[in-house]
DNA sequence: GTCTATAATCCGATAGAC
DNA sequence: GTCTATCGGATTATAGAC
């Protein structure tokens, strides 16, 4: 990679980590670094390559971070880690953060590059294996890591994710500042890890979600939704 | 609020809920009704009038659905009722619940209306109110309502984020559809409300955890989300 | 590799006739 | 309430000189 296309590369992150999609073009980009647009176009193809490269290049952060978790000594520290260093990487690169948990099509993208696929795989199989050997040392329930990783791993992004739109506010109603979200997501993850219902609860809350299974209580018109997500 | 007024809302909503926001323009708008771009301003001042419209439509379209759980016999029912609707709307309007669980800053747009943001923490107190029944009911482990309310709002949105973003893939790396995901929910649902740890396993990550607390273990520059955030 | 110039297209919003 | 015409601006991307 020439020197120049790593630091449009680099100027790229920068510019949409400070200003999103929305000051996401070539030109600002070119004038970001310092010369006209047509120039860049020696360097990318097009503006989507570009993008492409910047997601590339979140995915990679991510990844250093996560597999430096590995130098944990024990399986329950590699968890901790893993875990440590995910919440770090969306606190620390909140933009990053978004871009790779944001649907393709919403950014005007078809498909991802196989190698960014790959890596996306990558990061899930990472925790899955977090969940097995823990599984294994006896820390984790035994059960289907795969599936012990989703709760898991849906329980810290939903977090992050409310914390990052915006959502998670306190009593006056103003958003949480991030140290009082530190202390949120750890005291949740606890929860999680404990258990929320009562022993007879979860029997009780099964029966009641069986009996309305059948018909989808909310009443609204279908529309558009169902040829998106078909 | 006159017919037109009505027709062109319902049109904003299917073109944005079909194309996403790099659809959602005044000229497509208005082609979609079959009228011309400047017709739309005699019923709205402006393109972001029309979108915080559409975005209250989604908060009512929502809360009409939550509210009906309140029809439930038992804390336990509301419960189950009040869960399924919020998956329910996830899945029939997406890009409804997409819009909501967006920042707004990244829909181009400074502040919500009081009126939305009401409605916003109403939906939050919402599921407090139904952990917080389900704890007087001995269903739910007595606690702070709230912080309960958290975890399980964390990980139901989360799961449905990772869904909808297309992250959650089978083993043949594809997306999994509709009917398999609504199981993977209520498993991990249940993963939840029972707990993931073994009894002793809690208190090893715990010490795993505060062990790994003092150090911001992921090696990355510090760049511009520092400025976004703060 | 970078520039100027430009093509082609889209955007939000307004003025004024009907 | 809707139209035509238009302003002023943005965008991606290309052609061709240097």
């Amino acid at each position: 990679m020439s020197d120049q296309r790593e630091r449009i590369l680099a100027e790229a992150c920068e510019l949409y980590l400070s200003q999103g999609m929305g000051g996401f073009s070539m030109r600002k980009l070119a004038r970001a670094i310092g010369v006209t647009a047509p120039a860049l176009y020696k360097h990318y193809d097009s503006r989507e390559a570009v993008l492409l490269d910047v997601i590339a290049e979140g995915y990679r952060l991510l990844a250093r971070g996560l597999y430096a978790a590995l130098g944990g000594a024990t399986p329950v520290e590699r968890f901790a880690k893993a875990g440590a260093a995910h919440l770090d990487f969306a606190l620390r690169h909140r933009r990053y953060y978004e871009l790779i948990y944001t649907h393709p099509r919403l950014l005007g993208i078809d498909t991802l590059p196989p190698e960014v696929e790959a890596q996306a795989c990558a990061i899930h199989q990472f925790f899955i294996d977090r969940l097995r050997e823990c599984m294994a040392a006896g820390i984790i329930r035994e059960g289907d890591p795969k599936a012990a990783a989703l709760t898991f791993w849906s329980h810290h992004h939903g977090m992050i994710s409310l914390y990052l739109s915006g959502m998670l506010t306190d009593d006056a109603g103003e958003p949480v500042d991030r140290e009082t979200f530190r202390t949120l997501h750890m005291e949740s993850g606890l929860r999680l890890l404990r258990g929320m219902a009562e022993p007879e609860g979860v029997d009780r809350i099964l029966e009641a979600a069986a009996a309305g299974l059948p018909e989808s209580a909310l009443g609204g018109r279908s529309d558009a939704n169902d040829r998106v997500v078909a």
